[in-house]
DNA sequence: CGCACTGTTGAGCCTAATCAAGTTGTGTGG
DNA sequence: CCACACAACTTGATTAGGCTCAACAGTGCG
């Protein structure tokens, strides 16, 4: 396992820090796309340096038209190159330059390798974090190993929100990440000066509930086969910076993963998927990547309707 | 089942709205107490009538002092009777007298009697809840019935923050309960005019998330022996109006309630408590009420060290 | 090409669910 | 106060879904 990097003010030797250019600091993601006009809106992806979108400020107004849905006014969003998936840029709304400039003085900007851990249960908790790109997964252990993964973080999510004199989860990459970093106290001290922030921040955190919610449902009464169901249908929303096309899913973790997410076996996974691909709902396309043939009928199964 | 009073302007018949009080809207209660210091502080038994105390701004600020651990200056708490445990009542360090008041001008006083429905899922979400006094089952269901409770909420507890045109969960009060609840179109006025509010929220709100994510280690990983005594263990953290004696857990939930809460059945519950009794880890001192005799061993078993 | 790792498939087992009685507790009315 | 009805709870017997253990098959890398 490789050294932790936010345990101390140092980086550990798998872990580079660096700067960035000014308002690349800040990817705030949207939630889920529950509201048919809230769905992430991904910039064309012929525009190589998205960087280049932003520093005029006429370009952002589009991008935030665009990405505005009815009655979201106050919503942060962000956009991502759909076809390189990295380094996706904040859009944020209510937060102006001054704003972000302040974010980014403050930032630490951290690289990851798959495997690098981002946070390690019980260390101090000195740090918050925003993910910019890659995936994460957070999870807890207990003393014998078992496993739970609470959830896979993707672009734009943040980490270590939570008040408290330790963390109480791990964290690592799950694929090459970026991120960035801010010390406890100046976190703080941002959310004091930057009331939009904290708007932002607050609507991310109880949609993060919802979702919980909706895990605790699925650990607690649904069968391996309506568990797997649901994580194929709910990946691709999960992981806006690859959006895919329309019945493509993407997989970036491995089964093990899966298994401790659903709170199941690698066996049992492997054969579910096996039998999902047996009844024709999904087509295993490759290990990582999952082809949903029949949406309808998948969301039959997930819900438990079958 | 009740009539939903959280669907129109109107209360359903089996719930009343009455004005109470000013400065006795919100109960906001601390979180568990993780941190040693951070423990509620209860009133002393003999203090009666709890609001006198509030009246001068000198006992207020005595409160704060007292309920104030190191280093949390700006956290909220709040006191409740230890004997009665009705209507608890808030003490906000950030939140003056101004605050409260226009809290009080916008919310509606609720009575719910066992088994009225606070909030129904897919019903238009148009109010946010605060609890008063008694006690709540949010949950989710299933198409065939199966029913997740993703938790209990207590007097201080928050309902329905999050965003979105309809609930996701349903709520319903295990005991007679008062509450108080307000539009979602004032709320979110309320937010933006009371800096406090959102920040003491979003506090409120990564609190959350870290016991959900404790919670789905429970639900995906651990056995039916483990889930109980974990649950017995944190029961009593969650229900600061009923600290009780050391070692005394107060269940007003049925065994149905627990399970589905567990993500098991009544029989397996009913099974484990016989178990755990048979090992003279506790004792059943009545239906509602169980006496942990050993806490250290309870712990052992909770955490997988069995 | 060989090795290590990840994933798949099979056989048997075990934990908790299901089905089925009983028992205790509670509230109601006589 | 007791009799009764009903709900909640407990206990027992049986079943089944998913876990464990084990073997084998892809996949990727040096």
């Amino acid at each position: 396992m490789a050294d932790p990097i936010g345990t101390a003010g140092e980086t550990g030797p798998t872990a580079g820090v660096s700067r960035l250019p000014a308002h690349t600091t800040m990817a705030i993601r949207p939630f889920m796309a529950q509201t048919p006009g809230a769905a992430l809106i991904s910039l064309k992806p012929e525009i190589e340096d998205l960087r280049h979108r932003l520093e005029g400020k006429e370009d952002r107004s589009v991008l935030e038209l665009k990405a505005l849905p009815a009655g979201c006014a106050d919503r942060r969003r962000d956009n991502a190159c759909a076809a390189c998936g990295a380094r996706p840029l904040s859009v944020c709304a209510s937060m102006d330059d001054a704003d972000l400039a302040r974010l980014d003085a403050l930032a630490e900007h951290l690289t990851l390798n798959v495997g690098d851990t981002l946070i390690r249960a019980d260390d101090p908790a000195r740090h918050v974090f925003n993910i910019t790109s890659g995936s994460v997964r957070v999870y807890r252990l207990l003393s014998d190993g078992r496993r739970q993964i609470t959830g896979f973080l993707f672009a734009g999510d943040f980490l270590g929100l939570a008040t408290g004199e330790t963390y109480a989860f791990s964290a690592e990459a799950i694929e090459p990440v970026t991120a960035c970093r801010f010390r406890k106290s100046e976190y703080r001290a941002l959310i004091r000066e930057t009331p939009a922030l904290e708007t932002a921040l607050l609507e991310r955190a109880t949609h993060e509930l919802a979702a919980a919610q909706n895990q605790m449902l699925l650990l607690g009464r649904k069968t391996a086969l309506e568990r797997v169901a649901t994580f194929l249908l709910e990946m691709p929303s999960h992981d806006p910076a690859r959006p895919g096309p329309q019945g493509r899913v993407h997989l970036p973790m491995t089964r093990a993963e899966i298994a401790d997410y659903l709170g199941l076996t690698i066996e049992t996974v492997s054969r579910v998927l096996t039998r999902l691909k047996t009844q024709g709902l999904i087509r295993l396309v490759s290990l990582t990547e999952i082809r949903i043939e029949r949406p309808e009928a998948l969301r039959a199964v997930a819900d438990g309707e079958a």
